[in-house]
DNA sequence: AAGCTTCCCAACCGCTCTACG
DNA sequence: GCGTAGAGCGGTTGGGAAGCT
């Protein structure tokens, strides 16, 4: 907060699809001068939209680092798993899938993992017809989904805040891929202004995008995080349950030994 | 090939939360 | 404590692409 309009006059804004010169400005300017406050982000871009629009069409679509196309397997597990977990927040689920906005989640559920959950749904009821039991020996993955989150988080060790904080908010190890828009250019975080956490009114999480940047293993974070499978993951918080916490700092213990010498804090990982 | 339906995704809308004066 | 403005989130919609008849 803290920002000043720049004019009071509203200007009519243009709504719709992004044409690829607008983007190119609100990339320009963005990646010069950080957005700041989005509200004067299309004026000072020289842009006809809206402040929301600006900074929506920044974080699902212009921002470095997202990943495009298929979901893998893994990651829509980690999806089903927290869904059950979160319900429908999706910018937390999204904080677990680097390079995933919330958006894509979002709809990724709508088209096709609710369709998923509802087909399993059905299956288990005509099993339950057919054998007129509910044996849990016959339930599906998505079933003992539902089980973890009904018998209670607690009794694993994986509660919603541990949940939102075990890991880090984004992780942009492809943050590096800036060099599709600084043409390979190694130092592109300085040109950007990241020496400098680029721009004062950046999240932490984006200063640690640069930290994350500078080592090499911030990849290896980034895979450990995501290649785990949902059951991995209970499995590991199971595990590891009981020396979690430690100085403010959750150790990142999945059973993947990669893993194993990070620590991570609510929002930055650290390697210890 | 044309028309229709379904699906997917980008974007908008409205609400809540938070920071500031 | 209250009002206001900006940021962020989740739900919803509209348009285009893909698939089907």
């Amino acid at each position: 907060m803290g920002c000043q309009p720049l004019e009071k006059a509203k200007p009519k804004h243009k709504k719709g699809l992004w044409s690829p010169e607008e983007d190119n400005k609100l990339r320009n300017y963005i990646l010069k001068h950080g957005h700041g406050c989005w509200s004067s982000v299309p004026i000072k871009a020289g842009l006809q939209r809206n402040g929301k629009s600006c900074r929506l069409r920044w974080i699902n679509y212009l921002r470095p680092g997202l990943k495009r196309g298929k979901f893998s397997k893994q990651e829509e597990e980690t999806i089903l798993a927290l869904h059950h977990m979160l319900g429908n927040k999706w910018s937390q689920i999204s904080q677990h899938l680097p390079g995933r906005t919330d958006n894509e989640i979002k709809n990724y559920w709508h088209s096709y993992l609710k369709k998923r959950m509802a087909k399993s749904k059905e299956m288990e009821y005509e099993n339950q017809m057919k054998y007129g039991s509910s044996s849990s020996d016959t339930m599906d993955s998505s079933h003992s989904f539902q089980k973890l989150a009904t018998q209670g988080p607690q009794n694993y060790g994986f509660n919603k805040e541990a949940c939102q904080s075990s890991l880090p908010k984004l992780l942009f190890a492809e943050w590096l891929s800036l060099d599709h828009v600084n043409g390979g250019n190694t130092n592109s975080v300085d040109s950007l202004g990241l020496r400098n956490g680029f721009d004062q009114n950046s999240t932490f999480q984006e200063a640690s995008i640069h930290d994350m940047s500078e080592v090499p293993f911030g990849g290896e974070y980034h895979r450990c995080v995501t290649n785990i499978s949902a059951s991995e993951m209970f499995n590991s918080q199971l595990k590891y349950a009981n020396q979690t916490v430690e100085n403010g700092f959750l150790h990142c213990v999945t059973g993947v030994d990669l893993c194993s010498n990070f620590s991570v804090s609510n929002d930055a990982i650290m390697y210890v």
